[in-house]
RNA sequence: GCAGUGCUCA
C-alpha cells in the first residue's frame, strides 16, 4: 500500500485525478490493499481539480470501504474549499466532521481561521478561536499569521501591529520568522522600511533567521517609499545574511520600474536577470506588459501577449 | 514507513 499510495499521490497532486482513480479501481479489483491515504490522495487530486463532486463522493464512500476518513482528509477539503472562498461549506463540514467523531486539530482550525480572518467575518474569527482555545490548543506561529495577516489585508495596520507586538513582546508565544515578516509588512505599511530594516538584521541574535520573504518584503517597501536606486542599493549592497535575491525579489523591482515607465532600469533589470540565469515568469510579463501600455508601446504590448497565449505564460 | 496549515512580486 505504501508504494502504491506514492504513486497515487503523485497522481493527484499532478491534476491526474481520473488517471488516479482508475489505478485505485484496478488494485481494488486486483485485491491489492489500499487504506486512508489511498483515499485521502483521491479527495486531495479531486478537490485541486475542482471537481468537488468527486471529492465529497470518495469521503462518503470511503468509511464504509474500511477507511474512515481521519483529521488530514478532512482538512484536505477544508483547505480546498478555503482557498476557493467558500467558507460557509467550510463551517459545515468543520461542523460534520465533530459530528462523526473525528477531532479537527490546530491544522485544522488554523486553515479555517485564516479563511474567516480573510473575510474579515469578526464575529466567527472570535467564535473559533475561543473554540480553538477550549479544545485545549494554543495559538503558534500559524494561528497568529493567519489572524494578522487577515488584519493587514483588511487596512487594519494599527490593529495588526499592535497585534504582533504584543506577540513579538510575550514569554511564551512561539515565533518564527514568518510572525515577523508580516510585522515588516505592517512597518513598510506606515512607511517605516528602515526601521524594518535594522529589525532584520538584528533578528539573527534573537535565533530567528531571515528568509527571502523578509527581505522581499522590505524592497518593495523602499521601492514604495524612497524610490527604485534605493532598492537597487538594497538589493545590490547589503547583506542578505545568507540569502540571495531571487526572481521575486527581480520582479519587485520590475515591477516598480515599469509602474513609472523607467526605461532604463527596465532594460537593466532584464539584462541582469539573464545574466544571472533569472527566467521570466508570468508576473515579470505581466509587468511588463504594463510598461508597454504606460510608454504606448502598443505593438510590443501585443506581441508579448500573443507570445504567451501560443508559448504558454512564461516568455523568453 | 506514505497524506494536510501561515508571511513577499502582477
Amino acid at each position: 500500500a505504501y508504494f502504491h499510495n506514492k504513486i497515487l499521490w503523485a497522481l493527484c497532486k499532478s491534476g491526474q485525478s481520473y488517471n488516479a482513480l482508475a489505478f485505485f479501481c484496478y488494485l481494488k479489483k486486483k485485491g491489492i490493499v489500499y487504506n486512508v491515504y489511498s483515499y485521502t490522495a483521491l479527495v486531495y487530486g479531486f478537490c485541486l481539480e475542482k471537481i468537488w463532486g468527486e471529492a465529497f463522493y470518495c469521503l462518503s464512500v470511503m468509511g464504509t470501504d474500511g477507511c474512515n476518513p481521519n483529521v488530514i482528509t478532512y482538512t484536505v477539503i477544508l483547505k480546498f474549499l478555503c482557498d476557493d472562498g467558500k467558507i460557509q461549506e467550510a463551517l459545515g463540514l468543520l461542523e460534520k466532521m465533530e459530528k462523526e467523531g473525528c477531532d479537527p486539530d490546530l491544522v485544522t482550525f488554523n486553515i479555517v481561521l485564516r479563511e474567516l480572518c480573510h473575510q474579515n467575518m469578526v464575529v466567527e474569527m472570535g467564535e473559533l478561536l475561543e473554540l480553538i482555545d477550549r479544545k485545549g490548543f494554543a495559538p503558534d506561529p500559524f494561528t497568529n499569521t493567519a489572524w494578522a495577516g487577515g488584519l493587514l489585508k483588511m487596512g487594519k495596520v494599527e490593529t495588526a501591529k499592535r497585534f504582533l507586538l504584543n506577540i513579538i513582546m510575550s514569554r511564551d508565544c512561539v515565533i518564527d520568522a514568518a510572525v515577523y515578516n508580516i510585522y515588516f509588512h505592517t512597518l513598510c505599511c506606515e512607511h517605516k522600511s528602515e526601521e524594518a530594516l535594522s529589525l532584520v538584521n538584528s533578528l539573527m541574535k534573537v535565533g530567528i533567521k531571515p528568509n527571502n520573504i523578509s527581505y522581499n518584503t522590505i524592497l518593495k517597501g523602499i521601492c514604495e517609499e524612497k524610490n527604485i536606486d534605493e532598492a537597487l542599493e538594497f538589493f545590490d549592497r547589503s547583506r542578505w545574511g545568507t540569502n540571495t535575491p531571487d526572481l521575486v525579489s527581480f520582479n519587485t523591482i520590475l515591477s516598480a520600474a515599469c509602474k513609472e515607465g523607467n526605461t532604463s532600469v527596465v532594460r537593466k533589470l532584464l539584462c541582469r536577470m539573464e545574466y544571472e540565469g533569472f527566467k521570466l515568469n508570468v508576473v515579470s510579463a505581466t509587468c511588463l506588459i504594463h510598461y508597454f501600455c504606460k510608454v504606448g508601446k502598443i505593438p510590443e504590448c501585443l506581441k508579448l501577449l500573443e507570445s504567451m497565449m501560443t508559448n504558454g505564460p512564461n516568455p523568453n
